[in-house]
RNA sequence: CGCGGGGUGGAGCAGUCGGUAGCUCGUCGGGCUCAUAACCCGAAGGUCGUAGGUUCAAGUCCUUCCCCCGCAA
């Protein structure tokens, strides 16, 4: 069969594996990503890794502030796409766009929809407690990820899985399932199934305070969020990467080493502090973080 | 030129007003102990990120560059 028209839309390191795989099985007639941004430190200007991916590969790149702008879709509209595919994109589609290619558009969403609709579902699927989550591919509509679900693929959060794991697997399965998708659709197996609103949660984009920990929450709640997202956890001053349910019966906030391990009192009981970084230090596992430290009584208070 | 912190023996840190480097841990050897993540004795291991400069003398002051990190985006 022809190979489809595509455009590809998508943005982080999320999206690479999904155009990436595109690429022997479509044609790719257009890259659309969001415009360089000045990170990091020293405000350099960025690309995003779509765009560093996109370019490697020759593809055609437009990198447009947004979208919807006329001239935008008006550009788009003049290459006659068969399909828009979005990964990870990051700005909202306008119904102008969605009209755009014949077969519609379709995303591939890091969850089982509907639950988690949103910009962080992997995040907040880990900080809930999920065992099990997954991808979604769904034709995609006016809403924020509520259009009809085309396939989806189960994927298990075992009990100590962090972020960049779940992160890197459902990239993967997510690139595969939107090959299988495409198979799909042009063999005309596809069965759209509309979304059960009523089961529907959100995954909002995380806010700062959301990494604070609160020592008085179990240990299992304050586990799942420091897993969840992975650096990101702070207590006091301190980032916390790695934590692990422990057995020490401990008020919360209160600290004990032992040896080289180090405890803190939640409000059930305790964790092991695995991973920890100081400001303007680095992370350290914890038997490291010991040996330069004083980790005395007001320890996350300290300055 | 967004703001700021830092690069010191294998690891994590200290080093005040400039005078050839110290702590904790680890490693190796020995000892004590029923035993140990405990304790004791001893040893190895650093041209103090890089390139220059100031100085009788620099880890310690000045400048270049490289790398790491925090904040803010």
């Amino acid at each position: 069969m022809n190979k489809l028209k595509v455009i590809f839309m998508g943005t982080p390191d999320f999206a690479v594996p999904s155009l990436a795989a595109l690429i022997d099985k479509t044609e790719i007639i257009c890259v659309v990503t969001q415009p360089d941004r000045p990170k990091g430190r020293g405000h350099k200007l960025q690309p995003p890794p779509v765009k560093i991916f996109a370019e490697e590969n020759n593809l055609p790149v437009i990198q447009p502030l947004k979208v919807k702008a006329r001239a935008v879709v008006e550009q788009l509209a003049e290459l006659k796409p068969d399909l828009i595919v979005v990964v990870a994109f990051g700005q909202i589609l306008s119904q102008a766009i969605l009209d755009i290619p014949r077969l519609g558009c379709i995303n591939v969403h890091a969850s089982l929809l509907p639950k988690y609709r949103g910009a962080a579902p992997i995040e907040w699927s880990i900080i809930r407690g999920e065992t099990v989550t997954g991808i979604t591919t769904m034709q995609m509509n006016a809403g924020l990820d509520t259009g009809d679900i085309l396939l989806q693929s189960e994927v298990k959060i075992p009990d100590d899985m962090i972020l960049p794991e779940l992160r890197e697997r459902l990239m993967t399965v997510g690139a595969d399932l939107l090959l299988k998708t495409l198979y799909k659709l042009q063999v005309g197996e596809l069965q759209p199934l509309k979304q059960d609103d009523s089961l529907s949660t959100y995954a909002p984009l995380l806010k700062k305070d959301t990494g604070l920990i609160d020592w008085r929450k179990s240990s299992r709640e304050i586990h799942n969020l420091v897993r969840g997202l992975y650096g990101n956890a702070r207590a006091g001053k301190f980032k916390i990467w790695r934590t692990k349910l422990a057995e020490e019966n401990l008020s919360p906030a209160e600290i004990k080493i032992v040896g080289e391990k180090f405890f803190v009192g939640t409000g059930d009981g305790s964790l092991e502090i695995l991973e920890i970084q100081a400001p303007n230090s680095k992370k350290l596992n914890a038997s490291d973080f010991l040996r330069g430290n004083k980790v005395g009584e007001n320890f996350w208070m300290n300055e």
